[in-house]
DNA sequence: AACGAAGCCAACCGCTCCACG
DNA sequence: TCGTGGAGCGGTTGGCTTCGT
């Protein structure tokens, strides 16, 4: 029996999908659609489990995802706007970006937090006056940053267990350097943007890496959600918020960012 | 050209929630 | 009412690519 359980263990197969068992997804999906996961497997017609099969669709092989297409400014500036709103609910966020996943969000997310330890870390190695002239990071040239952005920073690389990892790598003399926000923020909240949209430099470090595309357009987001995922359509004592973000949004979330943009 | 650092992305893991028997 | 299995989500990891020295 457990000489069976190893047998059937080892026929679940991992790593990187072939075309081959794309297609067979992709037909199962067609026929089926998107549900039954776990039968794919249960027929012999993929040797994956219906986790890896259900990711696989949602995050590759969906119809109209944005594949290999890299963020615009909007959608950087969305996503932010967002995570300010929602903390780190990639998902909910991915429904406000057509063709975009909750995987593409939370690693867009996570390499702009990279970054940002990074610059952090350098910033607090280098000469006293450090903050307001980092030195520019060996090899990469980046702007320097000012010092508002430290706090945010503290406190929003605080609000995830992954974040903190990050926040490790960085010099806490750095921080403590960094001048209140005034911004009373509690752990696993979502930061506000506070002063932070005055910071010229907010978005090359949590923005686009690359965009020369101004982001303070219209502070919206570009189009509808998606119908909420089902997780979301039922309220529970912790996502309380949901419905205030099922029918209250976008109207005026969006007002403290458009204030912060608007003000010199 | 070689090397290392950083960026990017696909995929896995563990946990939670929900539907259903 | 409770147990169970499937589905969904967030966190993490590892490999490949890109870029600068």
């Amino acid at each position: 029996m457990k000489k069976m359980e190893a047998t059937k263990k080892e026929e679940i197969k991992k790593g990187p999908w072939k075309a081959e068992e794309d297609e067979v997804l992709i037909n199962h999906v067609k026929r089926y659609g998107p549900r039954d996961w776990s039968s794919i497997r249960s027929k012999g017609l993929l040797q994956r489990t219906g986790k890896s099969c259900r990711l696989r669709w949602v995050n590759k092989l969906r119809p109209n995802l944005k594949n290999g297409c890299k963020f615009s400014a909007e959608e950087e500036k969305t996503v932010i706007d967002l995570q300010s709103q929602f903390g780190n609910k990639w998902a909910r966020i991915a429904t406000y970006l057509p063709g975009r996943t909750d995987n593409d969000v939370k690693n867009f997310w996570s390499s702009r937090l990279k970054r940002l330890a990074r610059i952090l870390h350098n910033s607090s190695d280098a000469s006293s006056s450090s903050c307001f002239n980092p030195k520019p990071n060996k090899g990469k040239n980046v702007k320097p940053i000012q010092s508002q952005s430290f706090g945010l920073v503290e406190e929003e690389t605080r609000a995830s267990s992954s974040s903190s990892k990050i926040l490790d790598q960085v010099d806490e003399e750095a921080l403590i350097r960094s001048p209140e926000l005034g911004i009373k923020l509690e752990n696993h909240q979502p930061f506000t943007f506070g002063t932070d949209l005055d910071d010229p430099f907010f978005y090359d470090i949590l923005g686009p890496a690359d965009s020369s595309v101004p982001l303070f357009g219209p502070p919206q987001p570009f189009f509808e959600p998606s119908p909420a995922p089902r997780r979301f359509r039922h309220v529970s004592k912790d996502d309380e918020e949901s419905d205030v973000f099922l029918h209250d949004f976008p109207a005026d979330m969006f007002d403290q960012v458009d204030d912060q943009t608007r003000s010199p």
